[in-house]
DNA sequence: TCTAAGATGGGT
DNA sequence: CCCATCTTAGAA
């Protein structure tokens, strides 16, 4: 890997307004854990948006919470949260502080340190990023990393500076049937013809 | 204190 | 399709 080729996101990328818009642009982009000396990461190839304000789906929805605290704070770190008491979800916060928006990053293709990732899943080499609680325990995140800024060296994204962004295809978010109309939402993101996303379904128009 | 439900994943 | 698993939130 050539550390020069990547350039971490600046604050200022995950304080703007429109979530939609971020979890849009955050794919191709590189998610790296640097955790227990360990350094692994892969490009995003799925993300969900979440709006803290107006949309059902999200946990802060009418909601201010123990859990939900961090989700409330400026935008730029991380909010993992544990899902059905086994899966480590990881979201990045974004807007300003007291508005809770969230991008749930759902499924990664692994580049770097690929073994380490595989040794974390249990060795089993299969899939072991394509989908959120599995990207999350391969490259080593869960709650203790909730709060963490992403402009740190623990968990941070950076784009390849001779990348363009990949061809995206949308569809609605996966499990939030509980949001009523809202889980109708355009809301999901992901790379088109890519093998480690995780979920494919016929596309809605 | 009690209970229901959940932004999943793995197996059948 | 089925269900393990356990924290969290909200009710009582």
């Amino acid at each position: 890997m050539n550390t020069s080729d990547y350039v971490k996101i600046p604050k200022s990328f995950y304080e703007r307004e429109d979530v939609v818009k971020i979890a849009r642009e955050l794919l191709g982009k590189y998610l790296f854990t640097s955790i227990d000396g360990i350094l692994t990461g892969g490009k995003i190839v799925e993300t969900e948006a979440y709006n803290g304000r107006t949309d059902k789906a999200s946990h802060a929805y009418k909601k201010r919470t123990n859990r939900t605290e961090v989700m409330y704070q400026n935008g730029g770190i991380a909010y993992v949260y544990l899902c059905y008491g086994i899966h480590h979800l990881f979201n990045i916060v974004t807007n300003r502080s007291g508005l809770a928006d969230a991008v749930l990053v759902r499924a990664v293709e692994p580049i770097f340190g690929i073994d380490r990732m595989v040794e974390r899943y249990g060795g089993v080499r299969t899939k072991v990023s394509n989908g959120p609680g599995k990207l999350s325990k391969a490259l080593g995140i869960n709650t203790g990393l909730n709060g963490t800024d992403l402009s740190g060296d623990k968990i941070f994204i950076a784009t390849h500076i001779k990348e363009k962004s990949p061809k995206i295809a949308v569809d609605t978010r996966i499990g939030v049937d509980y949001a009523e109309e809202d889980a109708l939402l355009p809301w999901r993101f992901y790379v088109e013809e890519n093998g480690w996303v995780s979920k494919q379904r016929t596309p809605v128009k």
